[in-house]
DNA sequence: AAGGTTCCTTGATTTATATCAAAAACAGCC
DNA sequence: GGCTGTTTTTGATATAAATCAAGGAACCTT
């Protein structure tokens, strides 16, 4: 499959004509990454960003004693690496795949050059970010004003809606917890709390099942507490 | 002063050909607001976005005991509530007049209508989410890997660079606490606490000085810890 | 299947911060 | 300049979550 391919169905892309599609497709690149290993780093010179095309990708920062914080982990089809295309300077965290990786790089400099001539795309680059920053403030929200429970609560609810109460986590218990803002030790004694309460029954590692989405949802908005 | 020469000083406009200046002065329409009233509230359906000509805006969300988290307090210049422009549907936020305010209307259909004839423009409002972005990225790793103390020092220094280790705070001490994601109470108390240990000194409610930069920093970063 | 490695859980303890309550300091205002 | 309401501070206590330590389960490899 080339680079032309790779673009059709990525959201930043769409409903664009096919000879801007060409265009970004010849300035893109393909990357690819092995699982473990570190794509971008805080700090660094951005020089581009990524549109993810095959695997999973962890956006994270550090903490001065090593503990991390995930800010988002990105699937198939979404750009990452995006915010110092338009600031200028460097990645504000760090980036790694967390399986195989495939993803096209698109150099600064000319990406800026298509944008400028391409109102809709600079339109779908302005939706994407908005959306980013609506994420950001519903987490801010959550970690400042949520404790852990009704911050798993809302995670579980989201994940589950797919898949009719059966929630297969996409990542494992440990990243689930920098994700959450807390330590895995907390989040597995919340869980088995949650089992205990009959709102979740835990399957095996991986995954679960929501007996009582009322009492998540109550748990999530803040209006119950654990025990 | 007319709404033209209000767009002059406005960084999201800061380039632009003076045709397009008078275009987004025609679109837009000049709103005030007593200190102290709500401008929108989270979950409002949003037409548009507005631009801060004079006082001082206190963004923030609520949890459901009535707790407040301040995302962001925005001084004259600054544009807010933009996000739901491009993402279409509800602020995300509450907006407060932390004194009497004015600030600039500008529908949503007729700015994006402006900003797809206009690459400068839509860059800059690129430039402008990105680093709203960053800010948010920063705010979070604050909030979940420092603690009260750090996420203070991290701000005194920042509010000291200006004037030279006089600090001025913009807001009040109670607002001060919601912005760092704590209480009145925690916050006087890790106050107090700084002084003690001589990195800074009370002058009175809103102005105090900073005796030892260093320790700040190491504070703020994670190196040294109160006590 | 055995071994090792990673991941997850459980327990005991500590710590930072929230909560509740009340006093003290400050600021605006007739 | 003294009064009133707001803001800030201080104290005693409660609690959520981190830390330290260790045991168990799951997973992968050869």
């Amino acid at each position: 499959m080339g680079q032309r391919d790779r673009l059709g169905g990525i959201y930043l892309f769409a409903g664009l004509p096919e000879d801007q599609i060409r265009d970004l497709s010849g300035i893109s690149s393909l990357r690819t990454f092995k699982k473990g290993s570190l794509i971008f780093s805080e700090g660094e010179l951005a020089t581009g960003f990524y549109v993810l095309s095959r695997g999973k990708v962890k956006i994270y920062k550090l903490s001065a004693e090593g503990r991390e914080f995930i800010l988002h982990i990105f699937a198939s089809g979404e750009p990452f690496g995006e915010v110092p295309v338009f600031t200028g300077g460097n990645y504000p965290a760090y980036a790694e795949a967390l399986s195989d990786c495939e993803a096209l790089y698109f150099p600064r400099a000319e990406f800026v050059r298509l944008i400028s001539g391409n109102p809709s795309l600079a339109l779908n680059m302005l939706a994407l970010l908005s959306r980013r920053l609506k994420n950001f403030s519903a987490l801010l929200e959550d970690l400042s004003l949520k404790e852990v429970p009704g911050r798993l609560a809302a995670y579980l609810l989201l994940s589950g809606k797919k898949n009719r109460q059966q929630v297969e986590l996409d990542v494992s218990k440990n990243q689930l917890a920098g994700l959450l803002g807390t330590i895995p030790e907390t989040l597995s004694r919340i869980l088995t709390k949650l089992a205990r309460a009959g709102l979740i029954k835990q399957i095996n590692n991986r995954t679960l099942v929501i007996l009582d989405e009322e009492g998540l949802a109550e748990l999530a908005g803040g209006v119950r507490r654990l025990e």
